[in-house]
RNA sequence: GGAGGCGUGGUGUAGUCGGCCUAACACGCAUGCCUGUCACGCAUGAGAUCACGGGUUCGAAUCCCGUCGCCUCCGCCA
């Protein structure tokens, strides 16, 4: 072929005149007999190719083109005759009159056409991976991403942050996902584990001196899949030391907001923040979604005083939602009672407040004078519903939480915008019931709040960490904290976490050994890059941002991934098959 | 591990409380016609073991049982 001159997007009204030579799909084909107008399609965009008969010898090859035929055109630029430009094409003034055209390759009829925006069979377009890119959505989602990533890589560039590479058959660690394996050839009967995050090199590179890394990172996590979750994701992994929490966290907004701006051109307000404990108190959730409406509130000395029933009384925790401007018919309230349960919720109890005066399902253990008092405790409005849950405190304002994203979702009353979130503070352990132990909340690594350093041997489960997320209108986009980096605070530690000494001599042994030799006060933070794509591209699923994704059962329909492998192949690795 | 939804020509769907199904519609495909379309139009045509296996029945896309696959959610994901 002749090499190409110009992108589709770029043959416009300046080059009429002008011989240029595009290449690329053919989009759509309009035959109309005398007359055959093809949509190249590249890259950029389409550009229409006019065949007319007085040019024989092009005018049968076009007339052979089907749908993505690969082609390369040299023609014409010529001026549209008025009246037929096409406003939704870059290219849409013009069109080419082909010179030369040259069948690159032939395509078979396609098992669907990336012209066709219909929603085909997600397996069908993992296994035809290559035509589903070729659609103009989905590549755009991935100019995206690259923009997104251009951005990131220039903010920690110009701050001084090394990208430092680190391995990726690294070893198995307890706490946290399931790892993948990898078998060792060289030592049979012994694993290399994919990592789940480079956690521990970033810190062994803070020992080092580096002072500021970064990495693009690909990381590993053998655990059951969700439309935002696949078993191998890439992080923006950071980690600085010598710097505050604030520091950091005032860093990290900087970088998301230049992010926003290079990338879609938005300016994002300060990030909001809020401990831990006020965004459990305030949304039943460690991830509010400050989009979906106003904070949940603390009703129990309300219900107490006014709700006669022993169960309430009894209960350690009344929380209540108001729905504003939502009078919902009994199958509504019969529904809101029924989504409780299903949360978990031994009950509810509703208040609806209309012109008429007030309604509730409790009506049998308050007068109307109490109804009264406990509609003014709630601040509700004429037109607004109270919905009240009662119980233990975190589980009741998780049900509650639950209720006022689905409320939202339900009545379209979650509002445009990127709502930017720090939630800090998070607890330090949790228990696992499970396991019957402390686990870490975030990892073992992570520094404790420095007024609650005693709690950890007296009550653990009081005990604040240095530990943030980053929340973007609902769905945790980063986590980070700072670490721990005295040898003796680190050791309490895995005490508290009932590892004994000589299990944490022997999995983490070299961490513990690289404090002893100066370590640096440090913290870091990691992004999920797919899941920050996702959200600016407005896509539904991680799927749509990654270019050869796993279904949820993690399988890749395309390279037909896991498969079985040679017994020979198993020998190697000393691994026989449990049948 | 648990719950729910889905599976019908190449694609997207209708049909799913048993018989009017010899499976419908749109897109795509093929052939023909068409010199200004841009989701071109018109005509004709080809194309389906109704996911798979078993069962009930005179009769099953439709009912029952099982299996598989896809999607969503819970558990899980430091």
């Amino acid at each position: 072929m002749e090499g190409r001159t110009h992108y589709a997007a770029a043959v416009t009204e300046e080059l009429i005149g002008q011989t240029v030579t595009v290449a690329g799909w053919v989009h759509r084909r309009r035959d109309h007999g005398g007359l055959i107008f093809i949509d190249l399609r590249d890259r950029t965009g389409l550009v229409q190719i006019v065949a007319e008969p007085v040019h024989a010898e092009n005018f049968a090859e076009l007339d052979r083109v089907r749908a993505e035929f690969v082609v390369a055109i040299t023609g014409m630029v010529r001026a549209r005759p008025t009246g037929m430009e096409n406003p939704e094409l870059a290219s849409g003034r013009i069109e080419i009159e082909p010179l030369r055209v040259t069948i690159l390759s032939e395509a078979k009829t396609p098992p669907f056409m990336p012209a066709e925006a219909e929603n085909v069979d997600e397996m069908l377009r993992l296994k035809y991976r290559y035509i589903d890119l070729r659609r103009p959505s989905l590549l755009g989602n991935f100019m995206l991403r690259d923009k997104v990533l251009m951005a990131v890589r220039s903010f920690f560039h110009a701050h001084g942050f090394l990208d430092v590479e680190t391995p990726s058959l690294a070893r198995s660690t307890p706490e946290g996902a399931r790892d993948f394996l990898v078998p060792s050839r060289l030592a049979p009967g012994e694993f290399y584990a994919l990592p789940q995050s480079p956690q521990i090199f970033k810190q062994l590179l803070m020992v080092a001196g580096f002072d500021r890394y970064y990495q693009i990172a690909k990381v590993f996590r053998d655990e059951d899949l969700r439309a935002d979750r696949q078993p191998e994701f890439t992080q923006i992994d950071v980690e600085m030391s010598f710097m505050s929490q604030s520091e950091i966290l005032d860093m990290m907004e900087a970088m998301l907001r230049q992010v926003f701006y290079e990338s879609l051109g938005v300016e994002v307000a300060p990030f909001e923040r809020m401990t831990w404990q006020q965004a459990m108190e305030g949304y039943g959730s460690d991830k509010p979604d400050l989009r979906a409406g106003e904070p949940l509130m603390d009703l129990t000395s309300a219900v107490r005083a006014h709700i006669a029933w022993p169960v309430l009384q009894a209960a350690p925790f009344a929380g209540g939602a108001v729905m504003r401007h939502y009078q919902p018919t009994r199958k509504q309230l019969d529904g809101w009672v029924e989504f409780a349960k299903g949360q978990g919720a031994s009950g509810l109890i509703w208040i609806v407040k209309s012109g008429e005066g007030l309604r509730t399902s409790a009506g049998k253990w308050l007068d109307e004078q109490a109804l009264q008092h406990l509609a003014a405790a709630a601040r509700l409005g004429t037109d607004d519903t109270l919905m009240i849950v009662a119980g233990e405190k975190f589980p009741s304002l998780a049900v509650l939480g639950q209720m006022r994203l689905e409320f939202a979702r339900q009545e379209k009353r979650i509002e445009d915008g990127w709502r930017f979130l720090w939630v800090t503070e998070f607890p330090l352990f949790e228990w696992s019931e499970e396991e019957q132990r402390l686990v870490s909340a975030h990892h073992p690594f992570t520094m404790p709040h420095p007024e609650d350093i005693d709690l950890i041997a007296t009550d653990p489960l009081r005990v604040r960490s240095q530990a943030y997320d980053v929340v973007l209108n609902g769905t945790e986009l980063a986590s980070g904290s700072l670490r721990i980096y005295q040898p003796e605070l680190q050791a309490k530690i895995f005490a508290a976490l009932g590892l004994d000494p000589e299990e944490t001599e022997e999995k983490f042994g070299f961490l513990i050994h690289a404090f002893q030799y100066g370590a640096p006060p440090h913290g870091g933070i990691a992004f999920g890059l797919d899941r920050l794509v996702m959200l600016m591209a407005g896509a539904r699923s991680l799927r749509e941002v990654i270019a050869f994704p796993k279904t949820a059962k993690g399988v890749d329909p395309l390279m037909n991934a896991p498969s079985p492998v040679s017994t020979s192949q198993l020998d190697e690795v000393g691994i026989q098959i449990k049948k």
